[in-house]
RNA sequence: UCACUUUACUUCUGU
């Protein structure tokens, strides 16, 4: 059974997902009865997918087949809903949990604190932190970990600072992941010199830096766009046996963006294109991204042409960055191209999308195509930008009548002008 | 043999 249950892992962990049912089928027909690992196991890798119906589908499967769930698998349960954003049902399956007799363990009241944070409910995280103190759980490092990372994402740098002191005196010892934590929640506040500070402080408390903490430090250095640093950290990390890897220049090619430095960028483009550095999916959607930002035409559309001919399959992020950039060009024809393209991967055009497309219609004089656009939305709600667009659209072409009339069904709709 | 934190990018209007 755990032989079965080795192997059933090693596939959901490379998201193999018929290949780990085959295991699972395989097993029942050899008269192995699978346990709850099994199909925690199985759960974690749908969780990891994002397919959250079919994770918690399995709680029946196990009821039927007179597997108790335990708290495992509902912190991977709570844990998947969190990822697919599904917060509401992530803590009403808490809830249920405790009210099933499950208790729940430090690692799900850690679940539900990140889910929290990462939703911003910053209230309602300490009031978890409160409940888990009195159900006699003390905060673990992971639990720290959570909260540093959490102020890093907002922002907050007075917080994570005093949480970090807090952190401190409990005597709770600070582990590698606490620093590469800490040295990107830093970076994420701008405060590229506490980053490096923790930097330091993590080698005198004797870690050995890796792979990943050479990349934070780099995060915190190309926020600032200080590409000669950056190339120092990258020479660092050469001179302890560190070959950088895609995040690595990934971190590089936004740094040369956020510079501005289009030369930079050629640089690593040459070394892409040329075969010298793998043409990795996370490396070419870094290049439209950042070419993109230069707003420069032709490097964002041969980053888009590598991508499609190293067969990725474009995300919405990168082909609404094509159909902006297009608008902003007056490329009409291409842009169309682009809204085509979509359908045809199967994908569907968002608010963003039908944005950049009025946008296209507004800057090409056309601002009743772009006010039709904005109508025939069918499930879903234009915002602000959408009006803003379409108003911009009539404003150009001095129909400040239109621009009016638009303007108060904006009203209407119940939209803030801003 | 399973779960929680821990390195990249996140796109749209106006000024």
């Amino acid at each position: 059974l755990v032989t079965y249950n080795s192997v059933l892992q090693i596939f959901s962990k490379a998201g193999k997902f018929t290949e780990a049912l085959d295991i699972l089928a395989k097993m029942e027909r050899e008269g192995i009865i699978p346990d709850a690992f099994t199909y925690n196991e199985l759960a974690a890798s749908y969780a990891r997918a994002g397919l959250y119906e079919e994770a918690a589908a399995l709680l029946d499967k196990m009821a039927n087949k007179g597997i108790k769930p335990n708290f495992v698998t509902y912190t991977t349960l709570i844990h998947g809903y969190g990822n697919a954003g599904m917060i509401e049902k992530a803590l009403h399956l808490f809830e249920n949990m405790k009210k099933s007799g499950c208790p729940p363990s430090i690692s799900t009241y850690n679940t539900v604190i990140a889910i929290l944070g990462k939703k911003r409910r910053l209230n309602d995280m300490m009031d978890m932190l409160e409940e888990m103190r009195n159900y006699g759980c003390a905060p673990n490092r992971v639990t720290w970990n959570t909260i540093l990372a959490m102020c890093g994402k907002q922002g907050m740098e007075k917080s994570l600072d005093r949480v970090y002191e807090v952190m401190m005196n409990h005597r709770v010892e600070p582990d590698r992941d606490t620093f590469e934590t800490l040295i990107t929640a830093y970076g994420r506040c701008g405060s590229t010199e506490d980053a490096l500070k923790m930097f330091d402080e993590m080698l005198k408390s004797g870690f050995t830096p890796r792979i990943t903490t050479y990349n934070a430090v780099l995060n915190a250095i190309a926020r600032k766009g200080d590409s000669v640093a950056a190339n120092s950290v990258i020479n660092d990390m050469r001179n302890k046996g560190f070959k950088p890897d895609k995040i690595s220049y990934s971190l590089l090619i936004q740094c040369y963006a956020k510079e501005k430095n289009l030369k930079g960028m050629e640089k690593i483009e040459k070394g892409v294109y040329s075969g010298k550095i793998y043409p990795s999916w996370i490396i070419l959607r870094s290049l439209i991204i950042a070419n993109f930002k230069c707003r420069h035409l032709e490097g964002t559309e041969r980053a888009f042409h590598e991508v499609q001919k190293n067969g990725y399959k474009p995300d919405l992020v990168i082909l609404n960055s094509m159909l902006s950039i297009y608008a902003r060009n007056g490329l009409f024809e291409k842009g169309k191209e682009i809204f085509d393209l979509i359908k045809k991967l199967e994908l569907k055009p968002d608010l963003v999308s039908y944005n950049c497309l009025m946008d296209m219609y507004a800057k090409g004089g056309e601002p009743w195509e772009a006010e039709q656009v904005l109508n025939g939305l069918t499930g879903i709600k234009p915002d602000v930008v959408s009006y803003n667009t379409v108003i911009n659209g009539f404003c150009k072409q001095g129909l400040m009548k239109e621009a009016l009339r638009v303007f108060s069904q904006m009203l209407r709709e119940g939209l803030q002008p801003c």
